[in-house]
DNA sequence: GGGATACTATGACAATTGTCAGGTTTGGGG
DNA sequence: CCCCAAACCTGACAATTGTCATAGTATCCC
């Protein structure tokens, strides 16, 4: 017995929401559910979507190889939120790759019933805009991040940005396990200069670990490094 | 006689074209010309807009200033483009100033205009929500080349940009001059790497300069210091 | 035209960061 | 439970980049 978007809370957090009780109907019908292991991918940088998947369980990391072979992580999605919509929306094959950090439940919905939502009812249309304009800001500010503040800065920022999105478990470790090589993707460092500044981070007493799990210490500390000492 | 927006050519470039002849009429009737001198503000981060800004004519850098005191210019605007529509949108503060770098000539449109258009025209609202994943896109990769790429690679990837997009004049300098200082900010480092650089390609034979003014030599060689030799 | 002011340029130096080259630990499968 | 691959960690070094100091050059305004 599958589950009717109709009753997912889920969608309570996200642009389907605007939907109608038809639209809705209409795509609870046409998507199919799926289960994504961790390390395996969604869809990949160049793909063609068929339709976008909505999240119900376990996080994703959407990432951008360089030239250099190295993968830039550009967003962490996690429950509620909803991939691949801009590559339906402008038609074109997908800018990232979409690969589960976690184990993962998503929903895929055939783009047909986005599109002709999308075309139909404005006050969806202007949902997902809303989200994506919150998600261009977003990216405005990664940018003057990554270009004005030091490693150091940076990597404070992803343990408080952890912490803060993904909560932390009942030992005080930050709910969301990164290996240190995605850390360093999402820094956008060498994973040797993020291990560096782990280490240095521990010697601090700004944070302790166990294992690859990272849990935060001295919250403050932390922001002070953040603003520049 | 002020210019009517059912005639203006520049509407072919952005979303307004998706508008119907009543509402481009509404446009036409509320919207304000102004004229902004090199250097003068059309709005700073953090104000409130009470419509957006279509550009006639000029150039406008996007910036967003870090807490080190440095400026990053997010994006260059010219021509046909549309600024403040995100902050219209999400009804926020905006995240970004525009301040021009030639003369500018633009038409102030009232929100009323725009949101009333968003809610009842289905097409305008994909047709301006197709140009922000395009923009998200752009910004995805501005991302990753900041993090992955060398200043060098940076700065022959912006004079390359800089070419495409804005052209060169009649002697063969880059149509679009920007101060050292500028360039830097759009490159994401110290005017002093920069025009150490500059001095670099000048030596190697990859650009001339005259003044401020800056012109290609070999676009091919460029080309492959972006690609990384 | 001249002087103040902003922009451009270069050198010297230090700090940051990446690379290479090892080691050690961890964790999952047989 | 043990083994092996993958992940983690550290040191040494070099390259890149930012900072500070200073000097030359353009530009704007009176």
């Amino acid at each position: 017995m599958e589950s009717r978007c109709e009753n997912c809370i889920i969608r309570q957090f996200n642009s389907l929401r605007a939907m109608s009780k038809e639209e809705l109907k209409q795509v609870s019908d046409s998507k199919t559910t799926r289960t994504v292991k961790k390390g395996e991918p969604l869809f990949e940088e160049g793909d063609k979507l068929n339709g976008v998947y909505c999240v119900r369980n376990g996080v994703s990391k959407l990432s951008k190889l360089s030239a250099n072979g190295k993968d830039q992580i550009v967003k962490l999605a996690s429950k509620g939120e909803v991939l691949g919509q801009r590559s339906v929306i402008s038609q074109e094959s997908t800018n990232l790759s979409a690969i589960a950090v976690d184990d993962m439940e998503v929903c895929f919905i055939p783009k047909e019933s986005i599109n002709n939502t999308l075309q139909k009812n404005p006050n969806f249309t202007l949902e997902v805009l809303r989200h994506m304009a919150h998600d261009l800001k977003e990216a405005d500010d990664v940018i003057v991040n990554i270009s004005q503040k030091t490693v150091k800065q940076r990597m404070a920022e992803a343990f408080l940005y952890l912490k803060n999105n993904f909560g932390e478990d009942s030992e005080g470790y930050l709910a969301l396990t990164l290996s240190r090589e995605d850390i360093s993707n999402v820094v956008g460092t060498a994973t040797e200069s993020a291990i560096r500044i782990i280490s240095e981070f521990k010697k601090k007493g700004l944070i302790h670990t166990s294992g690859k799990r990272i849990g935060i210490k001295d919250e403050r500390k932390l922001l002070e490094i953040v603003e520049g000492f």
